[in-house]
RNA sequence: CGGGGCGUAGCGCAGUCCGGUAGCGCGCACGGUUCGGGUCCGUGAGGUCGGCGGUUCAAAUCCGCCCGCCCCGACCA
């Protein structure tokens, strides 16, 4: 391609709107534009970037057995009714409606879709497992799309979709995919985790994020160096304290004015913040038919920690939850500030699994101004649901070796969920076992975004003057860089480097030397190639590797054949990094 | 949805406080110059100042409403 022809430009100065390093690389060099928020436009080199990644998603699906297909993007409302997930799912799905006044929905994921093709299809054991995917467009109007293409609200995926028998099938293709997943991420060289995660809307009973770790995600992991523990903070455990048994005292009264926070009422009473308890009021929404029904969540964890939203939606099975007006708590007979599980009515108080080993807490006591000492579970209130629900932080210990754990932000560039039969039982997917018994499909959904992920390698892969994008990912392998003097050599070398089947972006502009550098150094294509006056003196061709500063020349007539050599050594490199992942069940 | 910031030429910005009819740098076009790290000189094109309404002799500037973008939070497969 010659870069008078490419459909892009450089930007000098950084766009305003991006304070991301991906963003503002990504648009500086010419690879996206924006059109609204989370809504972009790629240009060629995106694009090329973004082919190659999916074709790598395509190896990796082809070599587990899927079969690629491609779902609409435009689905009628009447199979996201049959799932509930039109009435669980808020403002995030796009929803509008046809000429015939049909609800119709603009696709977020694509269970639904696979659910009626194989409630049409697939009829026998015979016909399983099978292992379905596409490519295709999705649409979560998101609430706050941020960092350009790490959080956008249209995007592409590739998502899979697994049909099997049972639940040893569905396993034996969830870790099919496990692997494949890191063999994708790998060969873009990306650095992943993987780490378990919460099923949210998606359902089902295992999943697992595949992060990048680094500052400008916005999933916070909880991580174990020590055993390898890792999982979202959405759902992380972390070893409890063993507080000593004792005897239980007296409930006492005391005045503690304008002490409403754990802070200032231990600090008041001189009590450490783990002898409280800290109250939080959720309400929490319950899908029920094709209505919700509100119900108010009382929610105690002991005063040192946090609650965990997630933990605590998922405690209580509610799709959503928000944070209780004043009016609402004082309707169940609380007050805020001083609130205590005590004496409360029309709640679903909802405990820490700790708050039972830990006697004799600070607790509010429903009245202006004043706490009680000394409150004990199951004998001054009960609970209706004891589970944990407290969030875990840096430092907490490992649940599985006790080991203080680390935190870090992390990137989702990809997720697997074992669905089960949570889509199949609502559209009535079902088959003839060798038995002839009518049974259920299990279903496993895998995804990957490509535009975060081609973000995450361009967040990973840079400098301070552009792109160093890892050869796998590059929309050309060589950039060719003609100076003055050398335009006639450096055409003769770009046609054959065409003949050769090497892709070459080709600095053709009349610019100057700094010019061209700059915007190659920009671009990122990870060898570069520069013929001048100078290097024809020699006949000969300056290559460098954007990764490294130093340049090597080698013989005009040596060109194409030192190239090659390039880049499979770029290739092999990339292998070279990977290695086995074990399978974290 | 709550809090904050911003909206003036393709990009980055000044001008807004204190009203007088829009400017700088880069980029772009043309001419010349230079040629291994964003050359230099000259000429030029390009703007409903986000939109609508109001105040005023006069609005980029003051007032009101709306829209959009970014950041933090809430939210999120």
């Amino acid at each position: 391609m010659r870069m008078t022809k490419l459909f892009s430009t450089t930007l000098r100065d950084r766009p305003s709107e991006a304070d991301v390093p991906s963003h503002e690389l990504l648009l500086r060099a010419g690879y996206i534009r924006q059109l609204a928020a989370g809504i972009f436009s790629y240009l060629p080199l995106a694009k090329r970037s973004l082919t190659k990644i999916e074709d790598i998603m395509r190896e990796e699906m082809d070599a587990i057995g899927g079969q690629e297909i491609t779902m609409p993007v435009i689905h009628p409302a009447d199979i996201w009714k049959e799932t509930k997930r039109w009435y669980q799912v808020g403002s995030e799905m796009g929803r509008f409606k046809d000429k015939a006044n049909r609800d119709m929905v603009l696709a977020m994921t694509h269970e639904e879709v696979v659910a009626d093709l194989v409630r049409k299809e697939v009829h026998s054991y015979r016909q399983l497992p099978m292992l379905i995917y596409h490519i295709q467009t999705k649409w979560r109007d998101d609430p706050r799309p941020r960092a350009g293409l790490i959080r956008v609200r249209e995007f592409t995926m590739k998502d899979s979709y697994s049909l099997d028998i049972d639940m040893d099938g569905l396993d034996k293709q969830y870790r099919a995919h496990y692997q494949a997943y890191f063999n994708i991420f790998h060969r873009c060289k990306l650095p992943v985790i993987a780490v378990k995660s919460d099923v949210g809307m998606m359902g089902g009973n295992l999943a697992h994020e595949f992060m990048y770790l680094t500052p400008v995600g916005e999933d916070t992991l909880l991580i174990c160096d020590a055993c390898g523990y890792a999982a979202n903070r959405q759902i992380a455990r972390f070893q409890k304290p063993k507080p000593d048994k004792e005897k239980l005292l007296k409930i006492e009264k005391v005045a503690t004015p304008e002490m409403t926070t754990i802070e200032d009422l231990a600090k008041f009473l001189e009590v450490p913040k783990s002898r409280t308890a800290k109250a939080v009021f959720m309400i929490g929404l319950f899908p029920q038919g094709t209505d919700k029904v509100e119900k108010f969540i009382f929610a105690i964890v002991r005063g040192d920690m946090d609650i965990n939203e997630t933990k605590l939606a998922n405690a209580v099975k509610a799709s959503e939850l928000r944070p209780a007006t004043d009016d609402e708590i004082k309707a169940v007979g609380a007050v805020p500030g001083y609130a205590s599980p005590v004496d409360i009515k029309n709640a679903l108080v909802v405990v820490d699994d700790l708050i039972p080993d830990s006697p004799n807490l600070v607790a509010g006591a429903n009245e202006d101004g004043f706490h009680l000492r000394n409150v004990n579970l199951g004998r001054d209130y009960e609970a209706d649901i004891v589970v944990d629900i407290a969030s875990a932080e840096e430092g907490y210990p490992c649940p599985d070796c006790g080991e203080p754990m680390q935190t870090s932000r992390g990137v989702e560039v990809g997720n697997i969920f074992k669905l089960g039969t949570r889509y199949s039982v609502d559209m009535g997917c079902t088959f003839l076992d060798k038995d002839g018994k009518e049974q259920h499909v299990f279903m496993g959904s895998y995804g990957i975004g490509s535009g975060r992920l081609l973000a995450s390698v361009a967040e990973e892969y840079r400098d301070e003057n552009g792109l160093i994008l890892p050869i796998s990912v590059s929309p050309y392998d060589v950039h060719l860089v003609a100076l003055k003097g050398a335009e006639t050599e450096a055409e003769k070398l770009y046609l054959e480097l065409i003949e050769a089947g090497i892709d070459v972006l080709y600095d053709d502009r009349e610019e100057s030397p700094g010019v061209k550098f700059a915007d190659a150094d920009l671009i990122g294509i990870p060898l570069r190639l520069t013929l001048s006056s100078r290097t024809l003196k020699e006949k000969s061709v300056e290559i460098k590797r954007r990764d490294q500063a130093e340049a090597r020349q080698v013989g005009i007539a040596d060109a194409i054949k030192a190239i090659r050599e390039s880049i499979e050594k770029l290739f092999s490199e990339i292998a070279d990094g990977v290695v086995g992942i074990p399978y974290e069940g």
